[in-house]
DNA sequence: TATAATAATGGGAGCGCTCCCAATAAACTT
DNA sequence: AAGTTTATTGGGAGCGCTCCCATTATTATA
């Protein structure tokens, strides 16, 4: 049925390998030849075969992304959509393929195995939100290449992620400094690692004013529009007069049980989020959000990937994205006098280094994109 | 590295076609054989290489899931989410793999040979909105099976779709006997199928009770929440005391735009949306809607193409899932008296023949799940 | 018990590619 | 011009599996 290297070398006149020279665009053919060769692949709309060539040569450029499904937000989320959206891309434009897998919540060892040996994925972008995945273990244990998008806690292993611990440390502050005192929190659920970061940052951010943190005004959601708006309505009998939510959906839903109060956003409850998703701007008022560039977290990913897999053995990456404090309506910002200069350009008036302390930077600073901070630790 | 099927014969005491006959259920071998090389199996986690077997048998259980992307409403619409998880799921039970495609909105032809000739994929699922694809042609001139999510205006393709007419027919009548006189529709794109079919039910619906087509009253949206938004804010000014939206999203819009406007929903202005996402319970009055199960038309479809795949040059498919109107509050239905006896169990009074006159039903209709009509047509 | 069926197993060929090495062609050296 | 070096090219082997056919073990039948 297709056609195969043998009937391209055939028709142009050379040999199989030449043509597999070709395609794989070594350099050791005469020019003249490479154009022969070209013009009738390109004339017969010629693909090779991935399944052989990924026998032969243990390669594929197929690129595995593995997503924990069975969690509700899925849907209503907008942050898988966009990092696969990313992820997507990334792989069309570097010429690769993606496989997808919306792994069950409790991974199979039967599952993971797949994953790990089907020998078809030369590698795996692993989207896990767990403090402790079964899955992230095993990939660690096995020699396949592989990425986390978002830090793990205890192993060392590749991740790209935002500074999750600063950024809503720096989201909190923004709220101390519209004179919040009260400052609420619905958290993601504890289990899962970007959640217990956030929640960190609060905290950092509450002692580093010498804010109490009062207990009552803490309170875990699970990141869906109908958990933040349950948690709000048990956060307001405590009176609070901001609210930081972890997700920008959960603000989104903290924002409907407030407006149900009939308390004014942001005169009495000033909102922020997290991620700046589309719909952040479309609340009512529009939403104060940390922005984290997820489409671009996936691209990076999936290029970073490409180099783990050209490179083995090479030192194990952190790869830390920047955030950005996005100032909308819902914060008091715009409508309340300022303490300090123009806060609205810089809104962090202070240094926080670095977070994470696991890792010493030994960097290779020097990337074409500076909003991305490259470290590489210890070699793997 | 990995195992090989010789490494497990070895283990085992057997060859390695044995072995092989295990793996895929083959009834020849004795049951005793059987067990012994299962648990070397199981002991080893061994797991067959697809590159290999993908060229050995040319099959590979790999589902290609090709979804138009650059179109904005990937993003803040449910329906790819749900629709992607669908088909992962229901992969995932039968033992397949899903490789995902996010084409660019203008196929380059490298892309589309590459889904086509790639030699990975055993068939493909494309949600092709548009009214002419390129990539749909392409399939249907090539030998690769597939299926549409969503009917095809002029090929005869396998699809499995809701009956887009008929059921917008319906939600349009269901206005109409709340006696609204002057009902807009905020439409898709136009040249998107499933957004030409409601808006033909649209029609349909003001035809059978004689009510005119005011054509201020017709506008067209992009799916998103802006578009909603935005239309219903031109539409106002013609004073319509209902509208008719052809997805959740873009109704959520108008509803912003109609709560700006100080009217109220849905005394003033009554709302209909088009899929019953999982936010359509959420907005402000909660929205009524057709259902359309997204999610199980994923499944669907791999169920139907891996059929397909299994059956070559069987008759072409159409199959069209049930939708149901989820009377919520946007409507008035809940507030005001009804007409006639208990509406809101059935909501339609009158029989509308099935719409898709292309096909003649000469069906195998004995199917476990009564909600699904399939008909099969002349052999391809 | 011999013989014909049938059940169960083993091994070769080959899927379409890459990789390696040998063979040939072209370009330099002296 | 002969000898080297270097740039191209061709062909064999083999990736791990399935498929087919030959072989052997088992059972049924005469």
């Amino acid at each position: 049925m297709a056609l195969t290297l043998e009937d391209i070398a055939r028709l142009s006149g050379v040999s199989r390998s030449t043509v597999s020279r070709v395609i794989n665009a070594n350099s050791n053919v005469k020019e003249e030849t490479r154009q022969k060769v070209l013009k009738v692949i390109q004339n017969k709309n010629f693909q090779p075969n991935l399944a052989a060539r990924g026998l032969a040569a243990g390669r594929t450029n197929i690129i595995g992304l593995v997503i924990p499904a069975g969690v509700a937000f899925i849907f209503t989320d907008p942050y898988f959509p966009l990092l696969i959206q990313g992820v997507s891309e990334a792989c069309n434009a570097h010429d690769h393929s993606v496989m997808l897998w919306l792994a069950e919540p409790e991974y199979e060892r039967r599952t993971i195995s797949q994953i790990l040996h089907n020998g078809l994925v030369d590698g795996v972008i692993l989207s896990s939100a767990l403090m402790d995945d079964p899955i992230v273990k095993s990939l660690h244990e096995s020699k396949m290449p592989f990425i986390l998008i978002g830090r793990h806690p205890t192993l060392e292993v590749n991740y790209i992620d935002v500074d999750n611990i600063r950024a809503s440390r720096e989201a909190t502050h923004h709220l101390i400094r519209q004179s919040r005192k009260r400052i609420a929190t619905i958290t993601g659920p504890h289990n899962q690692i970007a959640s217990y970061d956030r929640y960190q940052g609060y905290l950092k951010a509450l002692n580093d004013r010498n804010l109490p943190l009062l207990s009552e005004l803490v309170l875990e959601g699970d990141w869906t529009e109908a958990g933040g708006y349950a948690a709000m309505n048990r956060l307001i009998p405590y009176k609070p007069d901001a609210v930081f939510a972890a997700n920008d959906v959960m603000a989104a839903g903290a924002i409907s049980a407030i407006h149900e109060a009939q308390l004014r956003i942001p005169e009495d409850v000033a909102v922020v989020g997290f991620d700046d998703t589309p719909n952040a701007s479309r609340t009512q008022p529009p939403l104060t959000t940390m922005r984290q560039p997820i489409q671009s977290m996936g691209a990076l990913a999936v290029e970073t990937l490409i180099d783990i897999i050209d490179h083995p053995g090479s030192d194990s990456r952190s790869i830390l994205v920047a955030t950005e404090l996005v100032i909308r309506e819902s914060c008091g910002a715009l409508i309340s006098k300022p303490e300090g200069g123009d806060e609205s350009k810089n809104p962090v008036d202070y240094q926080i280094p670095p977070v994470n302390q696991l890792h010493q930077s030994v960097g290779n600073p020097a990337d074409e994109n500076p909003n991305i901070l490259r470290r590489r630790v210890k070699n793997a």
